[in-house]
DNA sequence: CTGAAAGCGCTTACAG
DNA sequence: CTGAAAGCGCTTACAG
């Protein structure tokens, strides 16, 4: 619907002026005392002054609309309220889960996260690991981070950092993730409960450490349950993201060795890639070919009902990530944080169409 | 694979002291100037200055590896190179893309993107709406705005505001999205052109703007066409997303009316729910009935192949964007920006299987 | 219980 | 062509 038209003086915004925020001196002048009482009480130091202040202060406070000016604080500080999340790929919706998670616990602890896309490239990881620290960044999330200078200074001057998915390739951080080997080894276990020991494997042509892991349990609990893994055929794939490397991936594990009866894919995107490449193929899904994921893409119960795929709590990762950045902080030592994963079953019929 | 272990000081960045940055009066002491000259040339006022002054200095940055400090930079100037994009779901691929694409454009253009994920809820667009203005940003991009107080506050106090998918519901304000009325028109003439007349069409209990465009274009090239449009079936459903609200609707739509030939679904989430919908009840998609959605996820070519859509460039979106907010900046007019779309048409055997 | 003063890092008229 | 000085908004010892 059309709102009634404004005057030409709004349009686009051109030229109208800002009204500048109110200043702590504003709200000193109003409630009639110095700055500094202003600011301590803003600040939550309420036991210095007395109730009548405090009163008065905070009167001002909400007449005027005042809110602390950051870049007033930071300077003062010597730090900010912003935490840069360094992010490979912002079109994974895992990507995009654990951002938005992230953005909400940290804006519950009173902070901001600034997003920056690598695109998993070292160049742009260090360009943005070096644009952060000039805006004073208190700390950073690294998802799925990559070996770079970079991040080697920043490591070495002790900056904040939690890592979430992949380990810190360069050493010791904090961790955020889950038992890759395990997760692995339990869709080994799917394929020997459904009597599948026709087996093979995509992955990405260079493996990050948790899609090794993911790959190496895998194979470690299928030696485990007496398959020959020497022989189980494996194909790496090269591309920009998850769904071009699985169908590099997938093309080349079919040319070489034909479809398998069970396919692991560690991570969903590559899974969609297989699933097209079988719908290229005329190989039924999941009748003669089993696939199994790792992710469990929020979007799989609607419209992949074939998939079925290790969950993995994307979504409770960003409080997580605060709770570390915050012990970090306060200089404690800091745990890996392991978060639980679960098998989620789909392509049988009873699964398939569970009403969500 | 693990790397050598590193002394305990290391340990989860416990207690380390951050070196702080090197700043401009260390760079003028080492190039053996003011800071005053040391900030003209830092800010590319190279003309004032002497040939060889401006070597000294460049060479001092660069041996420092002087980066402006921004929290004083913004002080000074009043203003942060900080641009707020508020966005109602990053669950949405869509609305991921819109993010991405935007982050890429301003990070080129000088700015960081601050993400604020409103979820679509007034309050807090009004929070974000504010603790933005703390941070001192400098424009705001609006993906698929609600009205608010703190909207309005926004407007009246000048600040650059660009709306995007939506358009600004309490006025006039820099727009970039697509025609929507033109893409329900599309889907209407697809039906035609596949001679399927028994349509229906499922949407938000509470429609946007653009989507009551794209359902208002559809019906109105369905009765330009002949359809009569006032018995054509629609359902409304309410939920946390496209996705709930899809569901909720096509079960409403289904109880009462039965599957229709051809469905119109105003976001390709809501198709997805449809799907499954059609699933559960064993209506065989697109042979009975033809899905057809908007926006064209990334996916829908991997996984969906029963999906025709139209395809909106939200890849592109994010230049466009930065281009409104310089021109808000610059103080110049700012028209809407209209980008087109495409319809991709999927479901019939020689579309689905065109490899990507 | 409260305030004056210094200073965080930067930019910008202004003076020379 | 260059620099001294003021000031953006805030915090924090320090003094009283």
């Amino acid at each position: 619907m059309p709102q009634a038209a404004k005057g030409p003086e709004t349009t686009g915004n051109a030229g109208a002026r800002l009204a500048s925020a109110p200043s702590l001196s504003d709200v000193a002048h109003v409630a009639g005392v110095s700055a500094a009482t202003v600011s301590r009480i803003v600040n939550g130091d309420l036991g210095r002054a007395s109730a009548d202040t405090v009163l008065r202060v905070q009167e001002a406070v909400a007449r005027l609309g005042y809110r602390p000016n950051h870049a007033g604080r930071s300077l003062r500080r010597r730090e900010s309220q912003v935490v840069a999340m360094l992010s490979p790929n912002l079109d994974n919706p895992a990507m995009a889960a654990i951002a938005a998670s992230t953005e909400h616990a940290l804006r519950a602890a009173g902070y901001v996260m600034v997003l920056c896309d690598t695109h998993d490239r070292p160049e742009l990881q260090d360009e943005y690991l070096e644009a952060m620290r000039a805006q004073l960044a208190r700390g950073y999330v690294l998802v799925s981070a990559v070996p770079s200078p970079g991040l080697g200074a920043a490591m070495a001057r002790g900056e904040a950092i939690v890592c979430v998915n992949r380990r810190n390739p360069l050493g010791p951080s904090p961790f955020v993730g889950i038992d890759n080997r395990q997760a692995g080894a339990d869709v080994a276990a799917e394929f020997a409960r459904l009597g599948i020991d026709d087996l093979a494997v995509i992955h990405p042509a260079v493996m990050s450490s948790s899609i090794a892991e993911r790959v190496q349990g895998f194979l470690a609990e299928c030696a485990a349950r007496g398959i020959d893994v020497s022989r189980l055929p494996q194909a790496g794939g090269a591309g920009p993201d998850h769904i071009a490397m699985g169908y590099a991936a997938i093309q080349a594990l079919v040319a070489r060795h034909g479809w398998p009866r069970g396919l692991l894919c560690p991570s969903d995107l590559m899974a969609y890639a297989a699933y097209r490449h079988a719908l290229e193929t005329g190989r039924a899904v999941p009748a003669e070919t089993r696939i199994i994921g790792i992710d469990n893409n929020a979007f799989n119960q609607w419209i992949a009902p074939w998939l079925s795929s290790i969950e993995i709590p994307y979504r409770d990762f960003g409080a997580v990530v605060v709770e570390q950045l915050l012990a970090c902080w306060r200089g404690e030592p800091v745990a890996d944080r392991t978060l639980p994963h679960r098998f989620v079953r789909r392509g049988e019929p009873n699964h398939a169409l569970a009403v969500p």
